[in-house]
DNA sequence: CCCCAGTCCTGCGGGC
DNA sequence: TGCCCGCAGGACTGGG
């Protein structure tokens, strides 16, 4: 699932496409439900049409394609949305494709399982007010223990549904959510306003590590095998957890305890009930 | 504002 | 063996 580590290889994956011009936008025809596009197909498409691309940015889990004539085409790859330059991992699931003029690549695809990824072509101002501070929290991969504790120390939320709160923080998804505060030796059932600045300074710190880490590998390949890079191939990060889908195994920090399961606003939570302990305060 | 449950979507694996 | 159900979790929405 596209959080972002894997967000930014996609990035990283495609930057050949700037400096490109859109001569062509393609919607392959396919047997499922088609994904959402805004504006429709045809609009689209006819907007498209000689745009050229000026830079690539990231907004949390959002990959913004930044155009001519300040406009933005934002791609929201959601669960199983990938862009590829090449290989998709069949055809049937190429939901867009763009056919570019003046750089190394032809072709940049928009390919998605399930379909639930979005796009959007939007002017700047519209990316703004839609995408813009207040809207989006802070990019994960800059947060610091201040920027932590402004935008989540009064919730009474628990910290791992919290860390999902893009509008406090962007960028973190149920895995490395997980994986953060696995490293952090913080329980995932902790509520925020009981956390520590210690607790917190863990949380920065391995919120920046855990990440930097991800992208280090190219993000994650799950068993399901859904998360590519920009050529199909496999991230490397699966390799790294410590926690994640690991339910019943060693806690990788060697304390002799078994990595648990459970569920935290209706998404599995994985951690380590000795290395993790929700300790009890005394509330004033 | 805060928080939860339901919704979208497809493929896969467990259970019978 | 085949079928069906539930789960996976991105973002959003409606309701309490």
């Amino acid at each position: 699932m596209p959080e972002l580590p894997e967000v930014e290889t996609m990035r990283r994956g495609i930057a050949d496409v700037v400096g490109g011009t859109i001569v062509e936008t393609r919607f392959p025809v396919i047997s499922c439900k088609p994904i959402a596009v805004s504006p429709a197909r045809p609009t689209l498409a006819r907007q498209l049409r000689g745009a050229t691309i000026e830079r690539l940015d990231r907004i949390g889990k959002r990959l913004v394609i930044r155009l001519c004539h300040a406009r933005a085409l934002v791609i929201e790859p959601r669960m199983t949305g990938l862009l590829l330059l090449a290989n998709p991992p069949d055809e049937g699931h190429l939901r867009v494709g763009w056919r570019l003029e003046g750089v190394p690549v032809d072709w940049l695809w928009f390919w998605d399982r399930r379909g639930l990824g979005t796009l959007q072509l939007l002017s700047d101002k519209q990316l703004v007010a839609r995408y813009g501070p207040g809207k989006v929290g802070p990019d994960a991969l800059a947060v610091t223990v201040d920027i932590l504790r402004a935008q989540l120390a009064a919730s009474r939320r628990e910290i791992k549904v919290a860390l999902l709160d893009q509008r406090a923080i962007a960028g973190i998804g149920n895995l490395y959510a997980s994986e953060i505060l696995h490293v952090a030796k913080v329980s995932p059932f902790t509520p925020c306003h009981q956390i520590t600045i210690p607790q917190w300074r863990r949380i920065a710190d391995a919120t920046r590590s855990v990440l930097e880490e991800a992208v280090k590998y190219e993000g994650s390949t799950l068993s399901d095998g859904t998360y590519r890079n920009a050529l199909n191939q496999n991230g490397g990060y699966q390799n790294h957890h410590r926690v994640y889908d690991r339910a019943g195994q060693d806690c990788p920090r060697g304390c002799r305890s078994q990595v648990q399961r459970g569920v935290q606003a209706q998404r599995s939570t994985f951690w380590c009930p000795r290395c993790q302990v929700l300790r009890k305060t005394n509330r004033a």
